[in-house]
RNA sequence: GGCCCCGUCGUCUAGCCAGGUCUAGGACACGACCCUUUCAAGGUCGCGACACGGGUUCAAAUCCCGUCGGGGUCACCA
């Protein structure tokens, strides 16, 4: 039996870091069995966008590199993959539920069930909805008028069901816990847990992983999956994501003050951020999971071929940014000039700062901040803030490095001889300068630190960054004295917030 | 509230199912030092956990019970 995982958002379009990881193990569960991964669209709710919403789903999943074999733009026999389109299976499978006395029409109003609620909730009970029994005479009178009912699934009192949890373990349900539920509704759409399980069934899904507040849903499941004759699908239910730092569950409510925290949650934030997809792809693996106890690096063919839902922990795991940052910035070392020309060139060319397709002269130089940065580079977009005056001639001075660095007795005095010194240093190369700057340094007196921080910040307007000489070299002679002479000009004049 | 799931360093986790090898291992973060013109990176060292209380046992992070804490569910939401 070949394995077949599915992964069935609703399409709002925005893509959760927990759901990425829910998706993930369907995926690399999958891929470990040399199964099939479906993607389903949940649109039972009427909703507006939904290609839109879909387009960025699928653009996130493509930028991970998780690949589907059955879905939205691929198609495959087990369609159609949008439950909107899948009416005729609800109904059908509706049908089968009810010609063999599985399931019944509810006549019930909105006020009685209300009624219910309010009364079991006053009595402190749980609230279960149990069969309305009318007589002979009542049901005819509602179809006479056409009182619109629902589709209810008829609870068998008195059993235990029994789940094997790939993930929990064995989990016991009493169905008195559970209440008739409704299938159908009265214009016949699907309920999810109906839905759902049609679509799983019909699908030949064989493995169900999804979050962990459907396990209790699960029991409802069973007795629709036994109902229709269906053999069974591995249930394992993964542990919700929480908040970094806690053991709390994320709540939409506080998303507002997740960002202003600096927490990213949507997949799409670091896809903006130029993050690698290895990268988040890694982390994501490892929240949750683990294969010995000490790996922490691990490429997409590794995922695949250690990933097992035995080692998925069962306890919920909080979001550690600072983790994800460092495995980016492993995946980031280990990264070809190529690759990080392009994804950095992008990222220039949406400030303006370059133009696509990069000429000759620009990639070289782009090349060479890549090479003078190192490590400093994390994710793409550290190409913008960290070397963002290589690519423009507009020199911004940050105010704490001049009052730092520049604001001090003979530092005016001090860049212009260094001006000279630069405008005589031949040829203009790293070892040259640095001998250059060393001897100044001696012949002056002064230590390198107050040399060479108000020389960088001369010509970079930043107090951080590569080494100087990367930097003078980078930019060239010509733009170094430039740079000298407006950043005098700025000191006379008492600029960039000093006096 | 009933029912169900979960509880090892701040965080991700190993160990738990098959009790001793655990004075609880690794990683991120944090601190100190080294290197160093800045910031990273790198190196060395350090800080730091079995939620709590009982029980079983020669022996418990591991098994059992209870308490506390977190989460889910009880919808004609998904």
């Amino acid at each position: 039996m070949t394995v077949r995982t599915r992964f069935a958002p609703s399409p709002t379009g925005y893509l959760h870091i927990g759901g990425v990881r829910t998706a993930l193990f369907n995926w690399l569960l999958a891929r470990h069995y040399g199964g099939q991964f479906v993607l389903r669209i949940d649109d039972t709710d009427q909703q507006r966008h939904v290609e839109q919403a879909v387009a960025r789903i699928v653009e996130g999943f493509r930028w991970l590199g998780i690949d589907w074999d059955e879905g939205p733009e691929v198609g495959g026999a087990a369609g159609p993959y949008f439950q909107s389109q899948r009416t005729e299976h609800y109904r059908a499978a509706a049908e089968r539920l009810m010609a063999s006395g599985h399931v019944y029409r509810d006549y019930s109003t909105e006020a009685e069930r209300a009624a219910d609620r309010a009364a079991a909730e006053k009595a402190k009970r749980a609230y279960r909805f149990r069969r309305i029994e009318y007589t002979e005479e009542q049901l005819r009178q509602f179809e006479s008028e056409g009182r619109p009912y629902a589709l209810r699934f008829a609870v068998p009192p008195g059993r235990t069901l029994r789940l094997d949890d790939a993930i929990k373990g064995t989990v016991e349900f009493a169905t008195d816990e559970i209440g008739d539920f409704v299938i159908l509704r009265p214009d016949g759409s699907p309920l999810y847990n109906f839905a759902s399980v049609v679509d799983d069934v019909t699908m030949g899904i064989t493995h169900v992983i999804r979050a962990e507040e459907h396990l209790s849903n699960t029991f409802p499941q069973l007795l629709i999956f036994e109902a229709l004759g269906a053999r069974l699908p591995v249930f394992a239910h993964v542990p919700y994501v929480a908040e970094p730092g806690s053991k709390a569950k994320m709540s939409k409510r506080k998303m507002e003050e997740y960002a202003k925290a600096g927490i990213l949650l949507y997949l799409h934030d670091y896809i903006e951020r130029g993050y690698l997809p290895e990268a988040v792809l890694n982390y994501l693996a490892r929240l949750g999971w683990s294969y010995d106890g000490t790996q922490e690096i691990f490429t997409r063919e590794e995922l695949i071929e250690k990933f097992t839902l035995e080692r998925v922990n069962s306890s919920p795991a909080s979001h550690d940014q600072d983790k994800l940052f460092w495995i980016e910035g492993e995946w980031m070392r280990a990264q070809p000039m190529d690759r990080k020309v392009a994804g950095c060139a992008e990222f220039l060319a949406r400030e303006g700062l370059v133009r696509l397709p990069l000429d000759p002269a620009t990639r070289s130089r782009l090349e060479a901040v890549i090479t003078a940065l190192g490590d400093r580079l994390k994710t793409f977009s550290d190409v913008v803030k960290l070397g963002r005056y290589f690519f423009t001639e507009t020199l911004t001075h940050d105010p704490d490095a001049v009052r730092k660095r520049l604001r001090k007795d003979g530092v005016v005095e001090m860049l212009r001889e260094l001006d000279d010194l630069l405008a005589r240093t031949e040829p203009f190369d790293l070892a040259t300068l640095e001998a250059a700057v060393h001897a100044y340094a001696e012949q002056t007196g002064r230590k390198m630190g107050d040399v060479v921080n108000p020389l960088r910040v001369a010509t970079t307007g930043q107090a951080v960054g590569p080494g100087l000489y990367d930097c003078l070299v980078i930019l060239g002679r010509e733009s170094c004295r430039r740079r000298i002479g407006e950043t005098i000009a700025m000191l006379e004049r008492g600029g960039a917030t000093g006096t």
